[in-house]
DNA sequence: GTCTATATCGGGATAGAC
DNA sequence: GTCTATCCCGATATAGAC
């Protein structure tokens, strides 16, 4: 049935692992012994644990990424130096992952639950890595947000924009982490109404109204006890 | 300085290394030499790791749940049996996290980081834990959120409550995310200025439009092929 | 390129003196 | 209640036959 190669089926076993236990719990023997190959076959073809886990980040998030880009530079093409709507960005940034998480067969579902845990406690060894494959794309819709929402300051944006990666990652994770505070599970298998419904939060949340900031100071928060 | 037993230099230590490493990449030799104490007295403390991983969250678990059910039964004792406005409960239910991850010295800040994360990978034997701990609080906030919103389904305030979840999650670990999609860093050092942030995106997020989802198909998502 | 066998290391846990 | 010393296991990685 699976009719792959070594190397495919060591990334595609250590994804999925990964993803139920997290990469240190996580041992050679298991990964070979699920992909069915011989244990010295990780280190021949990857050189280290290591290196087969930046491996298994990379083949997806690559690819992730192009689209992504590609999308947004389609739209802008089309609007021709007009802003687009907030809402179109929201679709192509995360649509694009979505799209991903919905492949329960193909892994991408798999993947993307390791990619939001891994996104917030990324190890020394994985931060590099994941910040190079990432700056080119976040900087790209950061810079079509803020041209297309021009009443809302930047730092904003952006802290809008983590919110809803937030979001998003425990959107993804669903059964993982509603299990937890939810004791019987709601649906959670119907990716479109997921869509739908985390569409409608996340755009709810980029427009709600400006927080009340107080005026930061300067940079002493704490005034000195002498007064 | 830290003039306290062994116990909660353990568990001080532990807390923070397992934020910084996660439970499976963290020793108790690490632990242990952290908090300057012996070995052995992991075992003799504790009785093993897991037991000690448990601890680590048990602490503080159930005094912020309690500070948060102590809240809401105050608010709606007030209101004598009116509805709560949405953000009086996503002030309680949220503030008090918040409350405890601005707390950098007591390392509340530390705690508040691992829980998130955790709580979307939870191992085995702390998933249990957690769901036990939180289930009277989820009960009584959804409750409340339902009475709240009476426009809004059951279900889709669960979602939402979900992804504001989520929200906090990568809120609160900041900088741990931020700095993997930002190259320059923003503030994330002012608590206050975060809590009125998150507040409107979320408060933004749960009042949102609903989705407009498609009729659910009984079950059968796939038509069979034979048509 | 795939296997077996093994080297080397560091983990959690415990026994038993103090 | 705290220490030292140690057991036992399973981890990554590699050497070398096939």
């Amino acid at each position: 049935m699976t009719e792959i190669d070594t190397r495919g089926r060591i990334l595609d076993a250590a994804e999925l692992l990964f993803t139920e236990q997290g990469f240190e719990a996580t041992t050679l023997r298991q990964i070979t012994g699920a992909a069915a190959v011989n244990l010295a076959a990780v280190n021949y073809h990857f050189g280290s644990k290591e290196a087969l886990v930046r491996e298994v980040f990379r083949r997806r998030l690559t690819w992730l990424n192009q689209q992504r880009l590609q999308e947004l530079e389609r739209l802008e093409a089309e609007a021709g130096g007009a802003p687009l709507k907030p809402s179109r960005i929201l679709e192509v940034f995360f649509g694009a992952a979505l799209k991903m998480a919905a492949d329960t067969e193909g892994g991408g579902r798999t993947f993307m639950r390791l990619l939001g845990r891994t996104y917030t406690k990324p190890s020394e060894f994985v931060r590099g890595f994941l910040a190079e494959e990432y700056a080119a794309v976040i900087e790209r819709f950061k810079a079509a947000l803020i041209k297309s929402l021009p009443g809302v300051p930047a730092e904003e944006i952006f802290w809008r924009f983590h919110f809803m990666l937030g979001a998003m990652s425990y959107a993804i994770s669903g059964a993982d982490a509603l299990h937890v505070v939810a004791p019987d599970a709601i649906d959670d298998g119907d990716p479109e109404a997921l869509h739908a419904r985390l569409m409608s939060f996340m755009l709810g949340g980029l427009r709600a109204p400006l927080p009340a900031l107080r005026a930061k100071p300067a940079k002493p928060p704490r005034v000195s006890k002498a007064a």
